[in-house]
DNA sequence: ATTATATTTGCCAAATAATGTCAAGACAAA
DNA sequence: TTTGTCTTGACATTATTTGGCAAATATAAT
């Protein structure tokens, strides 16, 4: 049930040795709700994902990149062909950016 | 807009001449609904999945790998990161496989 | 051209999932 | 014990998804 989002943010956010509460103020939500991000048990909006780079002073991009990560595991988690589910969207993207670099 | 599985089903459909009505039908919706999944406006469900594959003779594991493929790509693909997301996600799947190795 | 069949579109309704709050409890430090 | 922090569960709210209906548009055949 635990994130790999959940435990970076948790283990920065001790790091600084700052409270939830002041994080989830930033973010405008209650404490229990900021607690059930950093558990995995709610998944933060994009934009707050970006709140938190900020506030913790790491890169956006790698905040992002867990909390997309953690959504992809989600949906392939369960099945069988997981690797070659991933296989096939990457094979997508790589054919989008030949698309997009020819432009 | 378009889907990697709505067109896999309507080519299938084509080739074997089977009119929408008909597989509508078999997953008990409207036909209406029915074109929006080959046209990618609508999202099939898991069991239609197999229940398709079932009707259009294709092994399901194929179907449900496209399908799944279209929602991992809907996440990462506005992602600027969408090719590391799918690095971080795969190494964590290979990380369960070998903690189930174990036990 | 007219009819019949198949597909598509737009809009609304129902169902489901995601996100949030509140209140109460657990836990630790002072 | 009091204070501050964190956690949990039940419930409320909101957003998203899925489906139906009716009308429009193809597509075929006659």
């Amino acid at each position: 049930m635990s994130t790999i989002f959940g435990s970076k943010i948790r283990t920065l956010r001790e790091e600084k040795q700052i409270p939830q509460r002041q994080l989830a103020a930033a973010l405008e939500i209650d404490t229990a709700t900021y607690c059930k991000i950093e558990k995995g048990e709610r998944r933060a909006k994009r934009e707050q994902v970006t709140v938190l780079a900020d506030l913790l002073e790491v890169d956006s991009k790698e905040l992002i990149c867990l909390w997309s990560a953690d959504k992809v595991y989600d949906i392939i988690a369960e099945e069988e062909e997981a690797t070659q589910i991933l296989n096939v969207v990457a094979e997508r993207i790589v054919q989008y950016k030949r698309k997009s670099a020819k432009v």
